[in-house]
DNA sequence: CTACACTATATGCCGTGGCATATAAATCGG
DNA sequence: CCGATTTATATGCCACGGCATATAGTGTAG
């Protein structure tokens, strides 16, 4: 394994801390504006986009995509499905399962909610991120998320 | 503002995304290795952390730190203390407050756990992030969490 | 010194996730 | 086709955080 010399065990500490605040405060801001306005969380945006981009998902693969636990994300499809922003439509090929839709609401709350997203998005971290850097610091990110999933590092029992 | 133009809008809702399922990830595992070898979590630990890192915190300046609401932060010192990792202090300069301080049991869990978690962070991302990549990354997380604490983006209610 | 605003924390209610369990359906062995 | 196993989801209980409110203590104007 690489980088076990020096004091990067102590750097990695402070860039996990660092990372956690950043995405708690990120979060935190971004629930704000959607609860106003749009009345919905971060977490339910991420589903709804999940669904207009993954058509046909069932419960299993949002949990799966989003490292949550499968009971959770069938409550957290209930209160989705009760607001009218998704319904579950029959699985042919498994009647255990169902097949995850947007409504037509669903459908326009995920584009209005993803400008929304966008905009803030730019505005805490555009800044931060100079153009130079975000490519590198995405990649990066992309190929760990890529690596966490493969080995199913930190999936939910259940 | 800067970068406005072109498609860096989904570059940065591609970019939060990744940021997110990390963050996820990187913290089940966490928590399941810590729970198993430490009987706690890993907001436990950061709390622990942090108070053997800033002696004399109160509940506000945790809060503060981790940009969590006062209540929360106010019951999950309940818990440390009833475990006997934590005490609060009387603070003889304002006694609506306490001084958080940890004892000897906190204090050497902190730094057991400690070891556990830099273990582990340099197994999970020591890979993913090259020696070459690290500094870079982590140099642009400490600045937007500076910029984000500076304008108290993210900060809870209460 | 007193009334009033302000601050720090604690507490209560609610929503949400984890995890264990229950249930239904699919699959497999024979 | 039948029972056993596995799979996919739903449900129940518990822990925890957000937010509103309550409470105690501080500061301040007069």
């Amino acid at each position: 394994m690489a980088y076990k010399s020096g004091d990067d065990s102590a750097d990695l500490l402070g860039f996990f801390h660092d990372l956690v605040r950043c995405e708690t405060r990120l979060y935190n801001a971004l629930n704000d504006r959607l609860r106003e306005r749009h009345a919905i969380v971060t977490s339910q945006f991420e589903f709804l986009r999940h669904l207009r981009d993954h058509p046909g998902s069932r419960v299993g693969d949002l949990a799966a995509g989003f490292a949550i636990g499968i009971g959770a994300t069938s409550k957290s499809v209930d209160r989705l499905e009760r607001q009218g922003w998704v319904v579950r439509q029959a699985n042919p090929a498994d009647r255990r399962s169902s097949l995850l839709a947007l409504t037509g609401d669903g459908s326009a709350l995920v584009d209005a909610a993803e400008a929304t997203v966008a905009e803030q998005l730019t505005e805490l971290i555009g800044d931060a991120f100079g153009a130079s850097a975000l490519p590198a610091v995405a990649q990066t990110f992309a190929k760990l998320r890529s690596a966490l999933e493969r080995a199913e590092i930190g999936t939910p029992t259940g």
